[in-house]
DNA sequence: TATGAATGAGGATTCATTCAT
DNA sequence: GATGAATGAATCCTCATTCAT
């Protein structure tokens, strides 16, 4: 992984930008090694110099460019007594560090290629406990059985997920602070 | 469009049971004709007889094996009063008639290829109008107005569309009737 | 070879129609037999019917549709003295009987298929035969030896054979009256 | 565009080579990709690298080894007075540089391919002019009027263009300075 | 005669990958 | 690191031909 910085783009970033733009257009498997190496810009064979296998290219860019973050339990912060801020507020520190393309190919992928959907399922798993946690501390004491406080925070999560690939069927958005206060009063 | 249904299902029949399941499997891309050749057990050339483009058989599948149910807007019911069953009721009449590999073809494809994408989208056009429409009708009057009801509908169209995806991405399932119900609540 | 000439153009007919039409635009080797069936509007089988082999389309096409009158020895006809005109008349009775289309097949295909060759080789032959002939009635005794005789018919020959390719090549018309102005005063 | 004229012939010019004695033999057409691998003893694979579509073999032969000189009005010679030696000098000086082999592609796939075509056209177009040029230094004043200088050149053209052809249809050649002489006589 | 499904060899082309320089 | 020619298996697709009905 040489981190080298120079000129206006080293020969591996160019690479990955060009994959990242291709495989999230077209997809993995559509997108031939020569296409990304005319992209890019490199002669076709220097792609296997830093990336021996094509399915490197797509672990490195899923390693490289997909960054969830992970906040400690003890980190998430909420407003006590009022679920719909706080819900907003964990919409608003979305863990997920990505390109539009690189979601793209991060939802695509998943599909068919296990350590994307590992990717995937931790941004997922992180999602819902911060969702949950939060509304744990919004919420303390007896209000809200733990059992809809779990239903409340995989809907939230549900929707925080999916709802770039909703739009993109409808053109309509799912408004995120609404889903808050909506999912806010059935809990208060 | 032959519709004969002799014997060991014609091969037809056949090619179309084959790509569904490797399509569901690996996807449209990395599938190859000669695969779906072999597990439909006909000669490689008989699947260009039937579908002259490889595309083709995908928009078969999509068009034949993935049925989308439109209610007419004054069929759908409502149980007045308590939208909770309502929403119930809705997610178990789910307009969506698809094997469960299809269903995996139908998102994952829609990714890339617009007449999948199409499809996907009118699916969830009509599961967002029966929400929409099945809680006017469970809750007549002033309570709850228009826009958070807008909202519940997308909320639960979203859990009804994704819930499966979900799940296989970290194993745990999202209970539409526990969704409906936190949703109730909310309007309640 | 059946001759019932019922309907509006019986089966067979259209078959040949459909291969000249298309051997002639792209070729015989370019032209499938699925597209002939089509254009003729006859299932794909039937024209193996007719024509158990491909090639046996060519071979009937030249045959039926290339005809090559000869003329006796005794029947060409000259203007006494008058070998200008007399050429013309050779020109105007062409014995090639064959549509425009038939005439590209015959050229085109002569090149890789010996009976079209030798089908072309026969009109050639008989134009430069007749052309002789009617020379040598033209011009009898002493005027003219023979060596420049056979000359003259030869050019003509050429000239009548391969004009059509010529216009095509630059559009420019070369007038076999001209031509055989031109050769009457060599010889006069 | 490799120049390299190392060893053996460099590959490119292997598969050419290939290319250009099997599409003499059988037609562009009905010569396989994998035929001129075969006989280049060369991958399949290396063909496509060099030439992207099998039709740019077609196009590479054709213009770099049909070679068409194009000689300027003033550098055209006659012998004045002498028509006859003129007209025999054009043919010896025919502008056309390429192997028998190419002669054949010309004239064979000038019928269906556009680009081959065109070549063929601006020979004749060269043929013709030269000639018509030298006919005119060769016969300068009054003598033989402009229309009939153009079929003399025209007349000529066709069989220098044309011979070839002729003799493998019929075996019998045309002498191009007996024609030569011909014509001189009919302009005398 | 007519029909169109069936067959499988062969066609052009793509592709990931290797490797000598 | 850089380069692009080389490799050959695999891909989608075409095709002449057969054959049961």
């Amino acid at each position: 992984m040489p981190v080298t910085q120079n000129g206006p783009a080293d020969a591996r970033t160019r690479i990955l930008d060009a994959a990242e733009a291709l495989f999230a257009t077209s997809g993995y498997d559509a997108t031939s090694t020569a296409l990304v190496a005319r992209r890019a810009e490199v002669p076709k064979g220097l792609i296997f110099h830093y990336f021996p296998q094509k399915i490197e290219l797509l672990v490195a860019l899923i390693e490289e460019r997909v960054l969830i973050e992970v906040m400690p339990e003890e980190a998430v912060e909420a407003v006590p007594g009022d679920p719909a801020r706080t819900l907003s507020r964990v919409a608003r520190r979305f863990p997920l560090h990505a390109s539009p393309a690189m979601r793209r190919i991060l939802f695509r992928e998943a599909d068919t290629h296990t350590s994307v959907r590992d990717r995937l399922g931790r941004l997922n798993g992180e999602v819902f406990r911060r969702a949950r946690r939060a509304l744990e501390l919004a919420l303390p004491g007896a209000r809200g059985d733990a059992a809809r406080l779990e239903v409340a925070a995989g809907t939230f999560a549900a929707v925080l997920l999916y709802q770039e690939n909703l739009s993109q069927l409808t053109g309509e958005r799912l408004d995120p602070d609404a889903v808050a206060d909506l999912i806010a009063r059935a809990l208060g």
